[in-house]
DNA sequence: CGTACACCCTGGCCGC
DNA sequence: TGCGGCCAGGGTGTAC
């Protein structure tokens, strides 16, 4: 489900709902998701309220309010089919019954419920300090957000002058810029008309200027519209986001080019395991 | 060291 | 309807 803007979507909806509230109960309906889950979780988290909800490329942050100097933060990544599911109290009796994939529960003071659901299960849950989180595994070798200030030309170039590797794979590389996944790394590239296939090498100086507005206008269009829903990406009330609409090549395969006066159809081919969809003309 | 690939897991869709 | 094959927004471990 979720790149950059999904998240962000995401923290958006938590900030407004979690910040201020406090647990009463965390419960885990599993031992694992795609590593196990604290088996201190509940305790670590009940009776404790929601300080602020961060988000680092494509983790979400909790800071816990639990009167301890180094509070206790909460990561949660969503993997490619987790949701956050957010349920206002119910007028009366009980919450909706929970669904199969349902793995976290969270129960808020104010009767609210918010629950983790991954089919996948390749999203995950940790708990850390506020002090040790930047050099936490997850975070030390992290590139700069994209949306960022240290997020520039130069920066990429320098990142990228040495690589041989495709722009397209180098992109996906969390330690060269933290966040873009596969359709965002494929709009961009199409956007800044670079193709996927070129050594991200030469991408370093003018066509880094070029892609680096180019991944930041794609990011933020798309947090304006909520993300993308391709499958069961869903905002914290259910509702879709709608960025999906204003793809240019992502899933667009033998469909015709969206530049003007291209004639050609989109390509699909395999980088790194994944689809890239580009044109073969008007991205060189 | 950098790069390439398999793998983790479930579900939806398509063709037969 | 059923079944096999393929595909999916992510990250990591392992083998070169």
């Amino acid at each position: 489900m979720p790149e950059l803007p999904e998240v962000e979507t995401v923290r958006t909806g938590l900030e407004q709902s979690l910040v201020g509230r406090r647990f009463d109960r965390v419960e885990a309906r599993r031992p694992d998701l795609r590593f196990p889950i604290p088996t201190d979780l509940a305790t670590r988290l009940q009776g404790h309220r929601v300080l602020r909800v961060n988000r680092r490329a494509k983790y979400l942050q909790i800071i816990i309010d639990d009167n301890s100097a180094d509070r206790t933060v909460v990561i949660l990544h969503l993997g490619m089919s987790g949701r956050v599911n957010l349920m206002p109290a119910p007028d009366a009796g009980p919450h909706a019954d929970l669904l199969k994939h349902d793995h976290l529960v969270f129960d808020l003071d104010d009767g609210a419920r918010m629950v983790f659901n991954d089919p996948r299960r390749f999203g995950f849950i940790a708990l850390s300090r506020e002090s040790a989180l930047d050099d936490h595994d997850y975070f030390k070798d992290m590139g700069p957000e994209p949306l960022g200030n240290a997020f520039n030309a130069e920066i990429l170039s320098q990142a990228l002058k040495d690589k041989d590797t495709p722009i397209k794979a180098a992109l996906l590389d969390q330690r060269v810029v933290a966040g873009l996944g596969n359709i965002y790394v494929c709009e961009a590239l199409y956007d800044a008309g670079i193709s996927p296939k070129r050594k991200a090498r030469t991408v370093a100086g003018l066509r880094a200027d070029r892609l680096v507005p180019a991944i930041k206008d794609v990011l933020q269009r798309a947090i304006a519209a909520g993300g993308s829903t391709l499958r069961d990406f869903a905002q914290l009330d259910g509702q879709s986001g709608y960025f999906q609409h204003s793809f240019r090549v992502y899933g667009r395969e033998g469909e015709a080019c969206l530049s003007p006066g291209c004639d050609k159809v989109v390509k699909r081919i395999t980088q790194s395991g994944r689809s890239t969809f580009y044109c073969s003309s008007c991205q060189r």
